[in-house]
DNA sequence: GCCGGGCATATTGTAAACAAAATAATTTAT
DNA sequence: ATAAATTATTTTGTTTACAATATGCCCGGC
């Protein structure tokens, strides 16, 4: 149960349905997912650990709000483990698997297309965690997708740029093709230059955010 | 409160004062540290989290066995973060932040001396957070404690074998030596190093405990 | 004598009530 | 009218009681 409540938690940041730096009040959360407050808590605590909350002793819980220098940090690993998956990762891949990428990468085309951020989200994930489970390293891949979660809040702001969509289905592609001609090297490479976009855009955002409001 | 308990459940994990596969009764737990049911949960959840303990739903929690495959997989990971945080670590290191590392190993080193394993630990594991510490990456430096305490549970097995410990004593003075050197090729090669004994370590123990009794 | 069903116990999971802390609002004094 | 102090409200933290589930035990049937 505590898991659904996270797991929707986590959906609604993504998708900008709650903002960096807003409250989640425990009772509030009890009423929209008609549970009690053990529930929630335990979602919280969760949340906190993943890092995509920050709970403030006796205060409450917000929505964590990241500045560009974590930002930075968090994906100059992110980069180092899964340029590690690619190197590791044993080839040829099956068709089967490639297969599956395509399916994958197809639903993530169509979403975009649709302006259907949920699929797009969804899709986006199912493909990266099929991706690097290839790899075979279950430490690896858990270490990957903690690190992806960590960036949940920013991606929001990340895809409104709609060149940066575009971007990330063009290199779903080509890594496919790589993959599939077993290119490690490209492979790689793509790897890396499918990080770099979303750091970038999320700094813009952000910069432009606090060129008016003030910071809280 | 939850987070005294699970670090004193970490601890006897690490000192093998529990073991693998042995079960934590949530009342057992109040008991002990004279606390009602609610932080006992809160800490095994936690535990669960951290990979530490595992969870089977309606059953209860216990100390966590590592197969040797899922222990390679971790220290595969590890030395891959590990070396980017020697890679990165901007030099030369300052001499304040040298003799901090110094006066810990001093007590690591002393510790062994005195079969003090309690010492050893903590002391092993300031030395490694404050050396690790210096790369300024803080998502990067959360990452490694995070894959360090994966393996708290195999930590008594390991240092089982006593040139176990002599080594690691051995490979600290060679670190603090390449750093005050500004070396950092032969720091990173000191990285990768102290990360080879102890998995080795523990598989030699694993199969030796499964070679008369059989598996649970 | 062994297998299976049912009862008793142990243990976890859930919920609600209570207590403590922080924030907001109101009053009072200067 | 403003600022400080006091009260009220909101929200989190803790505790206890209750319900559900799994495990071990005992007894009866085959």
């Amino acid at each position: 149960m505590a898991n659904v409540i996270a797991r929707h938690l986590e959906e609604d940041i993504v998708l900008g349905r709650r903002h960096p730096r807003e409250r989640l009040v425990e009772q509030d959360l009890c009423d929209r997912f008609e549970t009690h407050r053990g529930d929630v808590r335990l979602a919280l605590f969760e949340l906190e650990k993943k890092g995509i909350v920050e709970r403030i002793p006796n205060r409450g819980a917000l929505v964590r709000d990241l500045t560009p220098r974590e930002v930075l940090e968090i994906y100059a690993v992110r980069e180092e483990v899964e340029v590690m998956a690619a190197r590791i990762l044993p080839l040829p891949v099956a068709e089967k698997d490639l297969s599956t990428l395509e399916d994958l990468q197809t639903r993530h085309s169509a979403a975009i297309d649709n302006d259907d951020m949920l699929t797009v989200f969804y899709a986006n994930l199912e493909f990266h965690q099929t991706l690097f489970g290839l790899c075979g390293n279950s430490c690896l891949i858990e270490t990957i997708k903690q690190l992806e979660q960590k960036v949940y809040g920013i991606r929001f702001y990340a895809n409104a740029f709609p060149e940066a969509l575009e971007r990330a289905r063009a290199d779903h592609v080509d890594m496919i093709r790589a993959l599939r001609a077993s290119r490690r090297d490209e492979f790689v490479a793509l790897t890396r230059r499918h990080l770099q976009p979303s750091p970038k855009a999320y700094i813009r955002a952000y910069e432009r955010r606090f060129s008016g409001a003030k910071r809280a």
